[in-house]
DNA sequence: GTCTATAGCGCGATAGAC
DNA sequence: GTCTATCGCGCTATAGAC
């Protein structure tokens, strides 16, 4: 989102016989609109992918006119980008839970129940990142070829280090982080079809207390991290 | 799929004065052109989702016209919901792994094996469940409150004898059956993700074979199965 | 039954008034 | 900066020849 933002910034015109105060609160309303499209984009993308989602869709969800939107994200593709800026940020922050100077359980359980608070907290991100995935990646490319990746192999390592000490057993790293991504995000990913066989609310505070104790006990249990 | 191809074949205009071998033939080229395209339906709706797949697209994949397409199915979201159909049936049939007459161990071993299986030979139908459910799964919401609910209820059963019997951990059976989904649909789903991560073809049988195993033994062990 | 050609329209994007 | 009005493309769907 920040360089998206910057270089839109950057290239607009500014006002130069006008007062300092006119240029700031111009900016201020600049951030504002910004702000309300951009997460206009995540609940419309996030409702019906890209393809699926209309320009006219998001100005109605955003409070603003069609033209209001393409002024500041000049093309549909470049608010899309400008949208999943945001949520690489946050993936990448919560694996930071998982250190070397932690024990494997404590720092597993709080992975997973950041991952399941942001599941709870951000259904559309993480419906709109689901939807990127599933329809090839292509544009988010870059970002799993760098940042996740090197990610990956560093938090790796963490997990070796603590197979090597005796502390769990001996489970390949990468499976292990695809279990846990698949089995936190499935909440936001396929809420409408666990509201319609379950008929509750899949993100709900109280079921989804009891789905990350579940999902805990399972996988801690699982990597020989609870005895009992 | 069924009801979709047998509710057109009834609609449609039967030669009169042709022999009974002309019209068998016929009646195997129908089939033949339907499978194709229902076939093409599932590559292309998997790759680009319901909004994103082209009626020209799944004619050039299937080697007809984009006429012919509309010919068998009078519209896009026709051949949609007969693609969805298929889907549905495999989905409900692999959950008969689990029988209260089996060990929960041999039982949910073969069932997460069978589903692992399943993501394998089928991605495209996989991944189409997976766009239909991520943007609000509105079209299989019969299915969801009719088959799913019933057989989760039945099997949620089972699991809740072997807690009873005191055979495995008192886990809730419905977080239970989303964690295998959730696992093991993943590797179908996030299969761009994987592959652009890890370097290696997430499908490929080494690579799924490895993931099964981990998989098994993670939710196994977890569940009390495994002792060691 | 399958094709080519085209109707009809929804959508992204832009021009231009305010 | 935000709007209304509109352009023009690309798509679904159909008409009609073969």
């Amino acid at each position: 989102m920040t360089e998206q933002m910057l270089d839109r910034g950057r290239s607009l015109p500014r006002a130069k016989d006008t007062s300092q105060r006119n240029h700031n609160l111009h900016v201020a309303s600049r951030k504002r609109a910004l702000a309300k499209i951009l997460k206009a984009g995540e609940v419309v993308f996030g409702r019906r992918g890209f393809d699926g989602a209309t320009t006219a869709e998001i100005a109605k969800e955003a409070g603003v006119s069609k033209a209001t939107v393409h002024y500041y994200f000049k093309t549909k593709s470049d608010l899309h980008k400008g949208v999943l800026d945001r949520i690489l940020n946050v993936w990448a922050d919560a694996l930071n839970e998982v250190r070397a100077d932690r024990e494997p359980a404590d720092a597993l359980a709080r992975y997973i129940a950041r991952k399941m608070e942001y599941a709870r907290k951000y259904p559309e991100l993480t419906r709109l990142w689901a939807i990127e995935v599933l329809s090839g990646a292509k544009r988010i490319q870059p970002f799993l070829r760098g940042t996740s990746r090197q990610i990956l192999s560093k938090k790796g390592k963490v997990i070796r280090h603590w197979i090597a000490t005796g502390k769990m057993d001996p489970i390949d790293p990468t499976h292990l982080f695809f279990m846990i991504w698949a089995t936190t995000q499935t909440y936001a990913e396929t809420e409408a079809q666990m509201i319609s066989i379950t008929g509750k609310d899949a993100l709900d505070k109280v079921f989804m207390r009891k789905a990350t104790n579940t999902i805990s006990h399972v996988i801690l249990k699982g990597l020989g991290l609870i005895k009992v």
